[in-house]
DNA sequence: TTACATGCAAAGGATTTGCATCTAC
DNA sequence: GTAGATGCAAATCCTTTGCATGTAA
């Protein structure tokens, strides 16, 4: 793996919350300040193949991603006011997997559930 | 309602699989030869807020949505090979609604499963 | 009549691609 | 030495928008 790749991934670590490849691109020129944005949108393919990163909607027009750092399979929580995330496990059991569905093999899904992370369901609407 | 909203749902309707907006114009052109690009988009904007249609991924950069007559929450099989479409009952009991999620409360959530439809699944790999 | 729908075509913008060069192993 | 990564900038092309006009209620 190149240094380009290295920085990318490093500042995918460094969110806390659901961000753009652009949000991506700016943090990833923190270490490596000439990064091109193919160079970015490249890698985050990479990543995505490779099970790092997940897509989880968009904003504005711009693909909203997510850090995948735990090994197990499971899913997100998106904060559609701040964009924090949380782990959630798989809510499919073997019925998701197996038959029962018209003979439809099932071999991959993708689940995301929206909300409000305790700190913005706390301040409430009117703190908005 | 106008004509050619009535001609978009009729031509969603017609579709037994996923299909991307393209797909729909060509097929709203059937009633109505002369629709925009514009109306449709609108009239795809208007009923996917209005849950009649729903969106289940992309194929080659395109959107790609689903026809949504059932009434009760439910979710879709999208065979990747053929675009076939099946229901599917939403796999989130409560645990995904309440609490026991660091206080995220959720709101909303998506939920698509992937795989190979009867028909493609019988077919097989060497089928192709 | 009045708010909303429509069409056209241009604008907008995220993402991808070509190509020469550089890097990792 | 070779396959793959990078950067730049142009190309792509889905989707949205502006505006004058048509249509439903």
């Amino acid at each position: 793996m190149t240094d380009r790749r290295r920085s990318v991934a490093a500042a995918a670590d460094g969110f806390m919350r659901a961000f753009t490849v652009d949000d991506l691109i700016a943090a990833a020129r923190a270490h490596s300040p000439g990064i091109g944005v193919a160079t970015v949108y490249r890698a985050v393919a990479s990543m995505e193949d490779a099970g790092a990163l997940e897509r989880v909607g968009s904003r504005d027009g711009s693909a909203l991603y997510v850090r995948c750092s735990v090994e197990e399979h499971h899913h997100h929580l998106v904060c559609t006011a701040c964009g924090a995330v949380a782990h959630t496990p798989c809510p499919l059991g073997a019925p998701a997997s197996d038959a029962a569905h018209e003979g439809f093999v099932v071999t991959s899904h993708q689940v995301t559930l929206y909300g409000l992370c305790a700190a913005c369901a706390t301040t409430g609407p009117e703190g908005g």
